[in-house]
DNA sequence: CCGTATAGACCGACCAGTCGGTCTATATAC
DNA sequence: GTATATAGACCGACTGGTCGGTCTATACGG
């Protein structure tokens, strides 16, 4: 039959795309068969395939799609802003925003990549560390124009992705809490910890 | 009868579990076979579904054994401890050294019961809210006794679960950075977070 | 008709869990 | 001490259901 029309084709390939994300995302993996993305799309096991080539690809690809999407919103957003400390502000907010724009994919990336067996495992790992570096590289910068104290960054890098991931997924599954309350929490506690003062948070607040 | 001997036969079951414990850190739930548990630990399926009812319950259940131990522990340690800033000292050595000493139950404990579909999700979800709730516990009376100003206590423990999650994962996977650098730097980490003052938390490292 | 797209029946590998049976240590009888 | 009985630990071949992936048939636009 077919609707050779690119729009309709790429249509048919989107509509398989959100299947996924919608299914993967309230069963997990394992449980998501491709048969359940089949028929949530409206398609058959021959478009899949035709599309796609394995389960395992589609969901990789989804969670590289989700990271790179956030990256480059990071990096875009964080290089408009010279102020080292404002930075935390910034990407905590384009975070949340991102995470909460799109629930499903976030989970999927946070959760779902997790404990499935080694690719995943490895995947993970990969996906977490590139935001790890971001944050790093932001601390080192903020070290370095002498806004913060010298500190093991790596290890604060660490510990602010595992906060944020914590907060999030906890978010992603109970709705609770907020964002919007969470985030003013968050920002204050993670600007704390590396030893920004009070007063300096409050200016920041301000503005 | 047979080797009815209670020494033999809990040898058995506990070669099982060790088995278990092993092949399951290693592989991940999903890419452990029964039989592998069952080759490891040198006992036929016959004898692995003797002692446990199914794959999904042995794995359960080291969860909950691990999680069991590490709030003991904790609880145990804590309650010795009179002043509400001292805790997190203890709380972060106990939870390092019970991680260092059992570090296969920990990663099947903090990774792989993620991603693996409804029950398990449900499970980790659980447990890490237990330990979120003893932080939080913990940051509430330090509020209450004046030590630290008022914050969002449940926000502060979800970030500092997170946090110590997340430097504890990758320990467990990569091997760096080494606790003994860790430690020191996410103690200052989360203790500044929650506002305590550089020359109180330097008091606190004389001891 | 030919290439692209879709459909869904079908295949076969895989594996959790079962089941009939064996084996051995102890209990009891005499 | 020996024979017999019994419990229950242990074994591993087998099964039955489940999916990921394939394949053939068909639709249709150009």
């Amino acid at each position: 039959m077919a609707d050779t029309s690119l729009d309709t084709t790429q249509e048919t390939r989107s509509r398989i795309l959100e299947a996924a994300v919608k299914v993967f995302a309230s069963k997990g993996y394992h449980d998501t068969k491709v048969d359940d993305i089949v028929s949530q799309s409206q398609t058959s096991k021959g478009s899949f395939y035709f599309y796609f080539p394995s389960k395992q690809d589609i969901f990789l690809a989804l969670v590289d799609t989700f990271a790179d999407l956030l990256e480059s919103r990071l990096r875009e957003r964080l290089s408009a802003e010279e102020s080292g400390t404002a930075r935390v502000d910034i990407a905590l907010h384009v975070c949340l925003e991102t995470f909460g724009q799109y629930r499903s994919l976030a989970k999927i990336t946070l959760v779902q990549a997790t404990g499935l067996g080694a690719a995943f495992e490895e995947k993970r790992q990969t996906v977490n560390q590139r935001f790890i570096e971001i944050v790093r590289e932001n601390l080192d910068a903020a070290v370095a124009e002498g806004s913060i104290p010298t500190l093991d960054t790596e290890v604060a890098a660490c510990a602010w992705v595992g906060a944020l991931n914590e907060i999030v997924l906890r978010w992603v599954y109970t709705g609770q809490p907020d964002p919007e309350r969470s985030l003013p929490a968050l920002r204050k506690l993670l600007l704390q910890s590396v030893g920004i003062s009070e007063e300096r948070i409050r200016q920041l607040e301000e503005r």
